[in-house]
DNA sequence: CATGAATGAGCTTTCATTCAT
DNA sequence: CATGAATGAAAGCTCATTCAT
């Protein structure tokens, strides 16, 4: 009760973001308007914009939340390891329960990238991915060190293929639909082809 | 003018056609409106509803169009070549003057498959992309029996992977905006790594 | 019907004009919506907009007609007359139709004067009004070179006093409901009012 | 304490009160919501309920206000002189130093008179003029006693007259933003002009 | 005395679409 | 082949107001 939000402020303010993150990660911004938002949560219009400024705020807030979710993800399932092959299988995992415990952040979170309408959006999240971009360039300096990626190896061209894998998998899921993509036997696979093809093999 | 399309009818429809592709793929389908469309050709709105139904049919006529485009580009830059690495480059090419002739396009392609709200939209392009990716997975095939590839190798994760960087370049170009995403140098370095970290060397 | 503008067309956006100005007038601008305006009219929303960009808008082109009645007032009631005191009486003969043929945009131009919240419209406003001071003043100049108002009077003063009381006038007519403010006796003890106390008397 | 109205409550009554009499003045009735009220002086909007019942309450209880200040000023300013040209002279000093001293007040007592939408606000407005138009007839009247106003003269015309130029005044200030327009100087003017065309002089 | 949270009704404006010409 | 004129439905957002605390 000394808080400076009540709990009754705080749920209803979060089951508008999370109804608004379900809806956005569906049809997309453009496609969900403010009534539909609210006849799912069960609140008038007016409660909406007691709690969000407008439609671009809302936008913007589930953006940070998202980021806040991604860090999230990185200190639990990378960061943690010492090894750099534990930590690419953290990536792998880290993506899997990112996407599966958050589908509508993380369908959120693509669509911003492709192509989020206000500019002040597309801006945010391009400040936010810059640094995420850094900090995977660091991770594959450590594979460097730790002798699994040899030293004359193309960094760059190597992230672009980890990325895109990662991607595609996200893509297998919820573009086609496919229950598989993050199966635990299908990562195995990728990583037996990440160590196979794009790491060296320390143990000899 | 025995033909079904007059001339300067076909001329009219086109412009609203590109007009309509450029606008979609900068703001998405559901920010732009009849209303704009309308204004870039100089044309007034029942002029555009004698062209095309409505505006889903608008949409699906564009889709076809970028499937045609997509299948010339394959005819033209990989179907001639026989050997499978020459193929491959072919595919980088491709690519390429795809995404940089017609960024309209490929935009609008890559847009509708994250979330094409309306269902029809996105159960056509579903029918368009499985030919593409079982084409791909022939090439693939191809690769083995050419000796590029092992013959035990994991060609579903091998495919997500070259698939993935494709991706990957794009997201660079139209994302990032980085216009070397697909110079000449770029593509030269991506494959590279392919030749040395995903195919076979069949000189020795 | 070789005309830009259709009969039709003029029509329905001159009652949307005039129905507009009753309102306004009657409620002032805040008070009316567009809903109440396409009501009276009895037109749809949209079919408002096809004729007037918004709500500003109109209220601008009704300024203008304002002003275009006003000038042709007068051009009319004052112009023609060579003797100032032809033009005095003029000018209370003018005010005196142009109120009672045209109560809603006198009523609209009073309102605009004391407070028009959108500031494009007061600017445009006291732009309109400025060269009709002007005009008044020069109006005067010919009183003092008919020998009609003493070479050593204070005109603007003088100019203060004859708008005050046409103003007072006005007001009595709307505020205090009063049908016999621009009755011709009235007028008749104005015009003598003002031979007796503020204009010389030549004949002499 | 044992006043029905502590003083934090007057307080923060009387910051809201002049809060809103300033926003009416500059932007009308309509234009200004209870939040903007309630932001301007920094309390919640339920808070500005408890003290007035709803907003046609707090306009009412504003008007009340203002012509409290209208009795109050020609009380000082008028009243205490015994001769009638001193009163005339105080009555423009009067209105001079209620429009600088209180602009919000004038300016809303202004605006109430072309249109208050609320008939309630209306009538309670034409309630107070009403005895302030008869006492005024009364200083005329008084005018004539003392010799300075003939005992023919059109006093009707003669108030209007005076009661013209006061507001043509008022408007210079606050539609032209003539700052000269209750200056000294330009009060002897009127003053001047008066004495020598609408009042008698009594030396001789 | 003051507020956080909520609302029903309404606002201006725009949407995709159509009909008669 | 093209348009002027019109529309029903819906968009995002704000209004004055209230209730429980």
């Amino acid at each position: 009760m000394s808080q400076t939000e009540s709990i009754k402020s705080v749920d209803t303010k979060n089951r508008i973001f999370h109804a608004a993150a379900k809806l956005f990660a569906n049809y997309g911004f453009e496609r969900v308007s403010i009534r539909q938002i609210c006849q799912a949560v069960g609140v008038q219009k007016p409660t909406l914009y007691y709690y969000f400024k407008d439609k671009e705020t809302l936008i913007l807030e589930m953006l940070h939340f998202a980021h806040k979710l991604v860090v999230e993800y990185r200190n639990r399932y990378i960061e943690p390891h010492e090894d750099f092959l534990d930590k690419m299988w953290g990536l792998l995992q880290g993506r899997k329960h990112f996407v599966e415990n958050n589908p509508h952040f993380f369908r959120f979170y693509a669509m911003i990238h492709l192509f989020s309408t206000p500019e002040k959006v597309k801006q945010e999240m391009l400040r936010q991915m810059l640094p995420l971009l850094d900090d995977f360039k660091n991770l594959l300096l450590l594979g460097k060190q730790q002798g699994y990626i040899a030293a004359e190896e193309d960094t760059e061209i190597l992230m672009q293929t980890i990325l895109g894998i990662l991607n595609q998998l996200s893509i297998r899921k919820f573009v086609f639909q496919d229950e598989q993509a993050f199966s635990e036997e299908n990562l195995q696979r990728v990583f037996n082809f990440w160590k196979k093809h794009l790491f060296l093999n320390r143990d000899k």
